[in-house]
DNA sequence: TTTAAGTTTCAGAAAAGATTGAAAGTTAGA
DNA sequence: TCTAACTTTCAATCTTTTCTGAAACTTAAA
């Protein structure tokens, strides 16, 4: 397969995938187009590549940027803002994670701690306590391990990757 | 909190999860709607509770069976059919990510592998080579830890946890 | 200063995605 | 077989999200 085509099919997949996690899929396809570029690109350039306005080129990369998943790049005697996007998948994969908890988990734990224990000991009181409880228990124990993997960087995945193997063995 | 209360914050905390899941709200709140109700609850009920209409229970409903996350209840004398939610939460996690896995790590994972190495030595396909390596490297560790989560329907989170726990200490 | 090369903003337009409702389809029991 | 109670489908409509483009803003250097 030839370059060119290989990176407008990555480009594409990687907006697809993101927008099923919803991530602006606009956004995606600019993270994949830097991801996949070789030196630092102005917002002309990812224009004119994906053949977006320079308003919505300007909104994404300000996200990508407060995600720090890409970074500005001057380049001496040009005026232009160059970007350069994170290239290390395993720091990249935290950066995301992190992103979604704090979508995500956080407000889900927040709001499940403040229903506390709702009174009455009908069938129906009952069962809501417990799905509450339970939701908040496999939340916050996602919340833990997606800590971990901000944490550690990668690092946590080859661990995991070596235990779970073993684990694997004992219980298929 | 008063009952209902809290049910309606929850249903809305759930949908709203949803939508920022590429899940549709509507299919998510119905979804928390009888995770939520102690007895199993006919297309009537669904419709007035969440006020939707026929077609639009209908369909969610569809889907919400063909995750495994639903099924129906027969009630005898009634010629109605009843729905009934799942309400193992670490089984339910484990069927989200089934079905996540199966329509975005699956797909993720063959396209990369159709790439294989693009020839040229130039700068460009070096940096593409390294990109899509590394990204199918990271999805293929993903896509086994899904898997075992999958297969081990919730043990595999309690073992991870105290695993991880332990390794907590040991790094941070 | 002034200017021009560039960046940011945001109201309105467009696109994508979800919902409705009415008609067609199904089926249990008389 | 017929019918009434119920379910399914899908084109049209509505809602939400995203995108555009032109005007306002910023800033480096003359």
């Amino acid at each position: 397969m030839e370059l060119n085509e290989a990176r407008r099919k990555y480009i594409e997949l990687w907006g697809s995938l993101g927008s099923q996690w919803g991530i602006n899929r606009t956004m995606a396809q600019m993270h994949a187009y830097l991801l996949s570029s070789s030196d630092p690109q102005s917002s002309i350039d990812i224009m004119e590549a994906l053949q977006l306005s320079r308003g919505n080129v300007n909104m994404n990369i300000r996200t990508l940027m407060d995600w720090g998943l890409v970074s500005k790049k001057h380049i001496p005697n040009d005026r232009k803002e160059f970007f350069l996007a994170d290239k290390n998948m395993l720091r990249v994969g935290a950066t995301i994670a992190r992103e979604r908890k704090k979508r995500e988990l956080e407000p889900l734990i927040a709001l499940l701690q403040t229903f506390g224990n709702i009174e009455g000991d009908t069938e129906a009181s009952e069962v809501f306590n417990d799905l509450t409880r339970d939701t908040l228990e496999y939340a916050k124990r996602c919340d833990e391990m997606l800590e971990l993997l901000i944490r550690s960087q990668g690092s946590w995945l080859l661990k995991a990757a070596k235990y779970f193997s073993k684990f694997k063995k004992v219980t298929a």
